[in-house]
RNA sequence: GCUGCUGUAGCUCAGAGGUAGAGCACUCCCUUGGUAAGGGAGAGGUCGAGAGUUCAAUUCUCUCCAGCAGCACCA
C-alpha cells in the first residue's frame, strides 16, 4: 500500500496508507478525538471525515470548538434532518435543495398541502427523534445515469433535475442519514446526534420559485436557525426581538412621525414630526451641494408618453411607471402621460436649452427630485421600499476624460455626508451590464472601464455585482445595513452614454464641432424615505440632537412653574431648539415616561426650585442621573447640540 | 406579481352563526405630584370592501383591497 505523508497543524508530520480517511487520522490520535472529530481541513478545503485522501497534504481535525465548520455542518446536517422529517411525516412530499444560510438553513419542498405553522412543531418533533436515535452519516460516489435512475424510481423530479446540472468533471456525491437519502455535495457530520437538539429552531414556511425562476413551480420553503448551542440560539432569538423594538414602522407610529394607509399603499404622509427630520435633512443636503459645485433645478411630475418613448423609458420600464390618461375636451385624442420615476429624462431637458460649452462641463444639476414608480405590492416595506418618493438626485454633464474625477469627487461628498449622519462603514457595489440594455456593447465596454477605473483609485474595497447595471449603464452602488442585518441601497454612481444620445444632448467642444456629453447620474442618500428608514432604525429612534425633530420638552412638575416652564421653551426656541412645553396636569413620573417613549433626547422638569434658582433640572434619554443647570448655560450647550454637523466650526 | 398568513376602537389584542369586549391612548372631574404609567367617570367600532349561503353573517364561502414573512423585482 503507498504511503502518503500528512502534515499537522503543530508542524509535525505522520505517514499514513493513502486513501486513509480523516476518520481513521482522528481515531489513531485518540480515542476521544475520534469520538469528538466532526470533519477536517485537508489542504484548507472543508473535507468530509469519510472522504479518502489520496496525497500528501496538511490537516487538522475539526471539532465542536471550530465554530466556522461547526457552524456549517451543524445547520447543512439540519437541513437533512429536517428534510427526512418532512418526508417521514409526509411521504408524498418531494425535496429539492436546502441550503446553509447565515443563521441557519432552508429547505425548499413540493407538496400540495401548505405547510402551518402547527406543522411546524411536528417537524421539530421529529427532528429531535432522528436526532436523538443517532443514525449514522454515509457517502458514496455514484455513477450520473445510477443515480438518475435511482431518482426517477423515487419520484424525485427535482433531484434527478439536479443530477443534470451537475457539470461533466464534477463527482455526483450521495449521502445517508440513516435510511434518509439525499444528493449532496457534503460534507456532514458523522451521525445525527453531534446536532445539538436544543439548539435550533424552525422560522416559517414562505413560498420560493425554484431555482430563482417566476416561469417555474413556487416550492414550499420552510427555513430555520441553529447554533451550536442552546445559549447561542437564545442570543440570536434575542437579537430578533431587540431589532423588532428598532423597526421604523413601530418607531415611526410611537414618534408620531408618519403613516401610511391603504387608499395611498407605497406613500408616506408626513406627520409634523417625520417632517421636521426630513426638511434637516434636506436643508443640510442643499448646503451640502452648493458646497459640492450643484446648481439645483426642479422638473415636473406629469410628463408626456413622447418623452419617455424617447429616453427608452417607456420600452424598458413601462410596467413601473404610473401611466396618466388625461380626456381633453377637443383633443382627437387622449392625451398619455407618465408620472416620472427618474428625473434624468427632465434635466436633459434642461441642459438642452441653449447651446452649452465644454466651458460649461462638468455640469452638475441637482434635484430634490420626487418620483413615483409602480413598484410590485409584494416589495413594499414601511418607508424603506415605497411607490412615492424624493431622491436627492443629480446628474452630471461631462466629457468621457472627467468621468474618473468626478467619480473620485463624488465618493469623497458621500463620504463625507456618510460620516456626518452616522454612517462611517458601508459596502461599495459595482453592478455592471444586465441582459436588458440600452446600447452597444463597445460603449458598454467604456463606461465599465472608466466607472471602475476611477473607483479603484478611490478605494479596493469594491464587491462585484455581475448583471445588475441599469439598462443604460453599469452602477456602482452605496449600500447600508438595517437593523436586522439586510442591506439597503442608498447612494449610487451610474455612468451614462446612452440617454444623452438618445436625447440629443450636445456641447460645442474646443474645435467648435458638437459633440455628445457623458451623464454621471447619482444620488447619495438615494431617497429620503428610505434613508430616514435606516436613520431611525440605526439609532432606535434615538437621533442625533441635530436631526431629532423634539429636541427638548419643558415639563412642569407642579402647575405654579407653569409660567417659568414658557420661558424657558422660548429662551430654548430663541437659540435655535426645538422645544415643547409639557405643562398638562400629569405626574412628572407620566411625563418622563410619555416623552421617554416618545425619544425626545431631552428632558427639563421644573419646580419650584428651579423657578427660584432659575435653573432646569437635565434629564437625557436613556440616562437615570439627572443634572441641574443654570437655563442660560443649557441653552447655550444646546444650541450648539441642535446645529448641524456642517455648521459646527 | 407569486406562495402562505393576517385585517375587530387611535394603538396592542381577546371574542363568537343571534347585530361586540379588555388594557393603553382620548375627554371631563379629583389630585399640585420631584424623574418611565396617581384615582374616578365618560365618550369612542358599518368588526378592511363587495357579493353569496342562511330565518339570521363581523363570524361560513367566494372575489377584491391592504398589511406581514419569504420569493421574484428593485433604474
Amino acid at each position: 500500500m503507498a504511503q502518503i505523508s500528512l502534515t499537522f497543524p503543530d508542524g509535525n508530520a505522520r505517514e499514513f496508507d493513502k486513501g486513509v480517511t480523516p476518520a481513521e487520522v482522528a481515531a489513531s490520535i485518540s480515542k476521544s478525538l475520534g469520538k469528538k472529530a466532526i470533519s477536517a481541513m485537508v489542504d484548507g478545503q472543508h473535507w468530509d471525515l469519510q472522504w479518502p485522501i489520496e496525497a500528501d497534504a496538511s490537516i487538522a481535525i475539526n471539532t465542536m470548538q471550530d465554530e466556522a465548520p461547526a457552524l456549517e455542518l451543524i445547520r447543512h446536517d439540519m437541513a437533512h434532518v429536517m428534510a427526512r422529517a418532512v418526508q417521514e411525516i409526509w411521504p408524498a412530499t418531494k425535496v429539492t435543495i436546502g441550503p446553509v444560510t447565515e443563521h441557519g438553513w432552508f429547505y425548499d419542498f413540493d407538496r400540495e398541502e401548505p405547510f402551518t405553522p402547527e406543522d411546524l412543531g411536528q417537524i421539530e418533533a421529529k427532528m429531535k427523534e432522528i436526532i436523538n436515535a443517532r443514525e449514522p452519516v454515509t457517502t458514496e460516489i455514484w455513477e450520473r445515469e445510477r443515480a438518475r435512475k435511482f431518482y426517477e424510481e423515487n419520484g424525485e423530479p427535482y433531484k434527478v433535475e439536479l443530477v443534470d446540472r451537475i457539470p461533466e468533471d464534477a463527482a455526483i456525491r450521495m449521502y445517508w442519514h440513516g435510511g434518509w437519502q439525499d444528493l449532496c455535495r457534503g460534507p456532514h457530520l458523522q451521525h445525527t446526534g453531534q446536532l445539538p437538539a436544543d439548539a435550533f429552531k424552525l422560522m416559517g414556511v414562505s413560498g420560493a420559485y425554484w431555482f430563482g425562476d417566476v416561469n417555474r413551480p413556487m416550492l414550499q420553503r420552510v427555513s430555520g436557525v441553529a447554533f451550536r448551542n442552546r445559549d447561542d440560539l437564545k442570543k440570536y432569538l434575542n437579537f430578533l426581538e431587540e431589532a423588532a423594538k428598532r423597526d421604523h414602522r413601530k418607531l415611526g407610529r410611537e414618534m408620531d412621525l408618519f403613516h401610511m394607509q391603504e387608499e395611498a399603499p407605497g406613500q408616506v404622509f408626513w406627520h409634523p414630526n417625520g417632517w421636521s427630520i426630513y426638511t434637516t435633512l434636506q436643508d443640510y443636503m442643499r448646503r451640502q451641494q452648493q458646497r459640492g459645485g450643484y446648481v439645483e433645478v426642479n422638473t415636473p411630475q406629469v410628463v408626456d408618453r413622447k418623452l419617455w418613448e424617447a429616453s427608452g423609458h417607456w420600452e424598458k420600464y413601462q410596467d413601473n411607471m404610473f401611466i396618466v390618461e388625461v380626456d381633453e375636451e377637443h383633443a382627437r385624442e387622449k392625451s398619455v402621460n407618465a408620472l416620472k420615476p427618474m428625473n434624468c429624462p427632465c434635466h436633459v431637458q434642461i441642459f438642452n436649452q441653449g447651446l452649452k460649452s465644454y466651458r460649461d462641463l462638468p455640469l452638475r444639476m441637482a434635484e430634490f427630485g420626487s418620483c413615483n414608480r409602480y413598484e410590485p405590492s409584494g416589495a413594499l416595506h414601511g418607508i424603506m421600499r415605497v411607490r412615492g418618493f424624493t431622491q436627492d438626485d443629480a446628474h452630471i454633464f461631462c466629457t468621457e476624460e472627467q468621468i474618473a474625477e468626478e467619480t473620485e469627487k463624488f465618493i469623497g461628498f458621500l463620504a463625507g455626508i456618510y460620516r456626518d449622519l452616522g454612517f462611517p462603514t458601508y459596502k461599495i457595489k459595482f453592478s455592471d451590464r444586465p441582459d436588458t440594455r440600452a446600447g452597444s456593447d463597445e460603449v458598454w465596454d467604456r463606461a465599465e472601464k472608466a466607472l471602475m477605473d476611477a473607483t479603484r483609485a478611490v478605494t479596493n474595497d469594491v464587491e462585484l455585482n455581475p448583471g445588475e447595471g441599469a439598462f443604460y449603464g453599469p452602477k456602482l452602488e452605496f449600500v447600508l445595513t438595517d437593523a436586522i442585518g439586510r442591506d439597503w441601497q442608498c447612494g449610487t454612481l451610474q455612468v451614462d452614454f446612452v440617454l444623452p444620445e438618445r436625447l440629443d444632448a450636445t456641447y460645442i467642444g474646443k474645435d467648435g464641432d458638437k459633440h455628445r456629453p457623458v451623464m454621471l447620474h447619482r444620488a447619495t442618500l438615494g431617497s429620503f424615505e428610505r434613508f430616514i428608514g435606516i436613520l431611525i432604525e440605526e439609532h432606535a429612534g434615538k437621533l442625533p440632537f441635530w436631526l431629532a425633530p423634539r429636541q427638548v420638552v419643558v415639563a412642569s412638575i407642579t402647575s405654579e412653574a407653569d409660567e417659568y416652564v414658557y420661558e424657558v421653551v422660548n429662551a430654548l426656541k430663541a437659540a435655535g431648539v426645538r422645544a415643547e412645553a409639557d405643562t398638562r396636569n400629569e405626574k412628572i413620573n407620566y411625563k418622563v415616561r410619555e416623552h421617554s417613549v416618545g425619544k425626545v433626547p431631552v428632558i427639563l422638569a421644573v419646580g419650584h426650585r428651579e423657578v427660584e434658582e432659575r435653573t432646569v433640572t437635565v434629564r437625557r434619554l436613556g440616562e437615570k442621573q439627572t443634572q441641574v443647570r443654570p437655563l442660560d448655560e443649557l441653552a447655550a450647550e444646546l444650541a450648539l447640540d441642535a446645529t448641524p454637523p456642517d455648521l459646527r466650526d
